[in-house]
DNA sequence: TTCCCATCGTTGCATTCGCAACCAGGATGT
DNA sequence: ACATCCTGGTTGCGAATGCAACGATGGGAA
């Protein structure tokens, strides 16, 4: 395996080519585990005939914010999604009524999305079956102190690196 | 916010519908973490110009096996992809010369993905690529302790839950 | 054998995503 | 004022994805 076989001399170009087992697999088990979550979750939803994970994040962020609404802008920072994606996510939440946008009076070059009663009932009818999910899948299978640590980790993961 | 506010009489339906803090933030975190590591990494990539993640994770499997080659089938239990997706991850990868798609001798269903002279080469010139983006958002930020923690958890994650 | 069911892989169609180009509105500098 | 750059958001188009339906083979059971 590539990872292991040892690069001539000191190492190749800029890539120090060795990471240890564990590292790999660490990587691995990180990315597998959480498409492996995010597919159980998405399953679950289906199965209910809900719509998908994305359209929760979105609802979910409004329903949370005071007043129910964002800028475009600042939900795709949240729930880090490019800004096309929020665009026509949004496009398509408006058009089943679930959400509102309204032109940013302050900046003219703002958009808010505004949540409607609509759209708080269908993120309150998604949460049962999304919440279920993740207490099978993840939850359940760690402890108390095991959470607090995934918790730590990932916090620090996401911690921004250069200046 | 919902998963505070606490649940009229005992629960409503089937969902216990109060996490603490640190779940709710640890599940979050889990999946904004992976999202961001993720995107990270094909950052990396397309700026160098080379074909996104679902590549790479395809040929690394088809390189390590004996043979360099696996059954579609077997590829997608373990880069955890549906068969429709395999099919045409299979199917493009073939139309660029990197894989041969040979039908199974001893099950007439099955096709066996072979890894092409072309198809070892790019992965390894995708891998400093890949290396170099994971060390530097996931790895660098993370003790050895740590890493070995990440390890153990997810794979518990991934452990089987009932028959 | 024949019938039935599960598995492996493919395909059509609709939805969504990725990218690059674009427009309009603000901010800054002169 | 003006030129310039940055930011917020949109859109066209090509690629990838999800879903459901399909054909084909294999493995039993009767």
């Amino acid at each position: 395996m590539y990872y292991i076989r040892p690069m001539k001399k000191k190492t190749a170009v800029s890539s120090a080519g060795g990471w240890t087992d564990t590292e790999t697999s660490a990587w691995i088990g990180l990315v597998r585990a959480q498409q492996y979550l995010i597919g159980a979750v998405e399953d679950a939803l289906r199965a209910k005939g809900l719509p998908p994970l994305p359209w929760y994040d979105f609802l979910w962020e409004l329903d949370r914010a005071p007043g129910g609404n964002l800028r475009l802008n600042e939900i795709g920072r949240r729930v880090l999604l490019d800004k096309y994606n929020v665009t026509r996510l949004s496009q398509r939440l408006e058009k089943e009524g679930l959400v509102r946008r309204v032109p940013c009076a302050q900046d003219g070059r703002g958009i808010f999305a505004h949540i409607t009663p609509g759209g708080r009932r269908l993120r309150k009818k998604m949460w049962p079956v999304y919440e279920r999910a993740v207490k099978e899948h993840f939850l359940s299978k760690l402890g108390k102190e095991d959470i607090a640590r995934i918790d730590k980790l990932m916090r620090r993961i996401r911690e921004e690196s250069g200046p």
